[in-house]
DNA sequence: GCCAACATTAGAATGATTCTAAACTTAGAA
DNA sequence: TTCTAAGTTTAGAATCATTCTAATGTTGGC
């Protein structure tokens, strides 16, 4: 069983390789080699990686390892709901998201950084024509975080 | 000198060709055939498009043009302020917006259409930790639109 | 009318991501 | 065990939006 820590902004999930490995057969993946590896970075470490931070890493601590592995397990990640994958205006690249809870973002406009808001510390009111319907909303807000 | 018109979600600029000339001299543009031209449909006609758009517009109602030209003058709108670039997670492509009012987007899923929605029509109430310190924020909405 | 500065162009280059097709691994069945 | 079919990984090619290059074309003063 998975337990929680509290951190910054979310909740970071503390898995075991055996956690892992069990998500992926939940989702019917095989927890291969690449991608347990690739889970304990993505899922319990890294803060919004990019594809090439992943890579990076995944060099480093599972050995050679090529890209197109990379962008297939985060692609598959994503597929069955273990991950999100975000784009933002301020960059080409997209970045993977493990906070599974519905939640918002800030972009530290110094550092870059992303971080995420949950929810309930923002609240939207809205006021548009009768023909919206809106089902949903992304905001992202920009600016500075102090040290 | 301009005038304006209502529309349904904002303003459209009304230009004649003198008024885009001007306009580009003012922001130190050479007002070429084909800036003019592209200023044309990306001011005062299109809404939202691609640089794709722009180039088959052109082509159709310029004459051959180079995608570079289009890319540059693009470039050169946004870089003077006439216009601005946005990406959103639903597309590889940027997309130039000639409404240069503050405002938010609504995202229409069936139609893949965006519109722009006037800052007053939304209110954003945040209570985010101190160290955060916002300086600007973007919203997003997604649903649909009665026709 | 000339020339330097600015624009346009075709095509090559770039960079993120996806595809391809071959080689490898695995999970079961036999 | 051994076999096999399905699922994975891989290197490298392909793709797609965008940018760059460097050659050619145009323009606005003088």
């Amino acid at each position: 069983m998975p337990h929680k820590r509290r951190a910054k902004t979310h909740i970071k999930m503390q898995m075991s390789r055996q956690d892992i490995e069990q998500s992926l057969r939940d989702k019917g993946l095989q927890p291969t080699l690449q991608r347990v590896g690739i889970c304990q970075f993505v899922l319990c470490m890294a803060d919004h990686p990019t594809a090439e931070d992943v890579h990076a890493w995944a060099e480093q601590n599972l050995g050679k390892i090529s890209l197109a592995t990379i962008y297939n397990t985060l692609g598959s990640l994503v597929d069955v709901g273990l991950l999100r994958e975000l784009k933002f205006s301020h960059s080409e690249k997209s970045i993977y998201d493990n906070n599974l809870d519905e939640h918002h973002h800030f972009f530290d406009v110094k550092t870059g950084l992303i971080h995420d808001i949950p929810v309930q510390n923002l609240e939207l009111s809205m006021n548009l024509g009768k023909p919206f319907k809106v089902e949903g909303y992304e905001i992202l807000l920009k600016g500075t975080v102090k040290p």
